[in-house]
RNA sequence: UCCUCGGUAGCUCAAUUGGCAGAGCAAGCGGCUGUUAACCGCUGGGUUGCAGGUUCAAGUCCUGCCCGGGGAGCCA
């Protein structure tokens, strides 16, 4: 008797084994039952008789409730009937850990209900397909990353001083001083690219900006390369080769999950291949008056503005050469105009919004310092990044790619929120 | 911080002009030999977010407060 996994189960057709997990389900009448049985890699339908159970197994097989652990064991067969193409025929089973008024039913729940309870949320079949998306997106990153020759580097969490000013970061207690939360690695990719060429940081960026929509958590992922030696294009094929990568990617191993669970229009999907479309911010601005939206030149665009954009595009869509007033103190003037950076957002399709922030940065060590007076940032604390433009300064360039914004499109998700186990809201925070 | 929508049974929601607070699901009991969020019958289940006001009468109208959803700004 062996016990393989729900997902391997075709493997052992015809044969006896015993599964263990959650009732997912239960139904059935006076002679056979039904029970969905789930362990974490998939579901099966397992099926009990009364003739074969008997009179009193067959009473406690019905009485087992939603969530309930338990063992099984029995026959598989391949059955069409049965959602999946296979079912067990229960010859016993066991009752392991009971579930009383287990609170997720399989009907409608708000998010105001399920929020929470999302230690439990997370069983369900599409935040389970949800947060399998997200793995391999994210191990799809490394792969590709390192492939292409880039050292996984990560940047701290805490931060020391003010960087961009203290109203987004979250303040902790450190030592009898006062130390802030990451909002992102970028400033210690910079070190690390002058020390190993080619390097990306992955982990939490935390904002402690007072938004509430569905792009917004204050607590997210991302992933941030840094090459030493490379400008904006670099930057841009980059981001197009790494999104075609995992698109294809998620694609090759959740097809199924995709169109069935999440009920996602692959064929979108299928239509992420570099290159991307490129728009020049001016190009932009002049898109959106002909679409009849009032923008001046010299600001980013609102979520409003990237959607008209983005509907625009079949696929990801980057859009470079902002103003810089528009970016950070550290992205590098055009040296052909210098109103704008070499910067580029890349926009997701369907009005998804921006999932990378990037470009190349300055390697001018007066027009930091400039910057940084222009901005109104302390010097000190800048001390150390203005040592790379004084021990052999380079050019260098990356970005900045959002999980749980680049798993919410690709997944179809309307909400960041359920593309992450536990996400950090601004009135959430528990479990 | 601002704008906007909402809070009624465990869940999702309804309730006409201010006139007996309801349905589906869940739960409990019963029925059914292949179910697909199974189905059929019966039963139990309410401080209508909180406080006050108007009225013969308030889920409904008025005032204040609390909580939440969505959006703006900001950004990944």
């Amino acid at each position: 008797m062996t016990q393989p996994s729900i997902a391997g189960i075709g493997a052992h057709v015809d044969r006896e084994v015993t599964l263990r997990g959650w009732v997912y389900n239960s139904r059935g009448s006076r002679q056979v039952r039904f029970l969905i049985l789930r362990d974490g890699t998939g579901m099966i339908q397992c099926v009990g008789g009364l003739a074969d159970l008997g009179e009193e197994r067959f009473a406690a097989l019905a009485a087992l409730t939603q969530e309930s652990s338990v063992s099984v064991s029995g026959r598989v067969r391949t059955e069409a009937r049965a959602p999946g193409g296979y079912e067990l025929i229960l010859s016993d089973f066991a009752l392991l850990g009971a579930s009383e008024d287990y609170p997720i039913t399989p009907k409608e729940h708000g998010i105001e209900f399920l929020l929470p309870r999302r230690h439990l949320w997370l069983r369900s079949r599409k935040q389970h397909a949800v947060l399998t998306v997200r793995a391999t997106v994210i191990a799809a990153i490394h792969e590709f990353l390192q492939r292409e020759g880039f050292l996984h580097v990560d940047a701290p969490i805490f931060t020391p001083s003010a960087v961009e000013g203290t109203t987004t970061l979250f303040e902790v207690e450190y030592f009898g001083d006062k130390a802030y939360l990451s909002q992102s690695g970028q400033l210690y990719n910079e070190a690390a690219a002058a020390a190993f060429g080619k390097v990306y940081c992955f982990g939490p960026s935390f904002r402690a900006e007072k938004s509430k929509t569905r792009r917004h958590l204050t607590e997210f992922w991302q992933v941030e390369p840094e090459m030493a030696f490379a400008d904006l294009e670099d930057t841009i094929v980059l981001a197009e080769n790494l999104l075609e990568f995992v698109a294809a990617r998620v694609l090759e191993r959740h097809r199924g999950l995709l169109a069935g669970v999440l009920e996602r229009d692959v064929a979108k999907l299928e239509a992420v291949t570099a290159p991307f479309p490129r728009v020049h911010y001016d190009e932009a601005v002049a898109r959106l008056r002909e679409a009849g939206r009032d923008f001046a030149w010299g600001g980013d665009l609102g979520a409003e503005d990237e959607a008209v954009l983005s509907e625009q595009f079949d696929r990801p869509l980057h859009l470079h050469h902002f103003p810089v007033e528009a970016k950070a103190f550290y992205m590098a003037p055009d040296p052909q105009d210098p109103r704008c950076s070499l910067s580029v957002d890349v926009l997701a399709p369907e009005g998804r919004g921006e999932i990378v922030g990037g470009g190349q940065r300055t390697d001018d060590l007066a027009f930091l310092e400039a910057q940084l007076e222009k901005h109104g940032l302390p010097r000190e604390p800048y001390e150390w990044y203005l040592d790379l433009r004084r021990y052999g300064t380079f050019p260098h360039s990356g970005f900045g790619l959002g999980i749980e914004r680049t798993v919410a499109w690709l997944t179809g998700r309307r909400h960041i929120r359920e593309c992450i186990p536990f996400p950090r809201l601004m009135r959430s925070i528990s479990p």
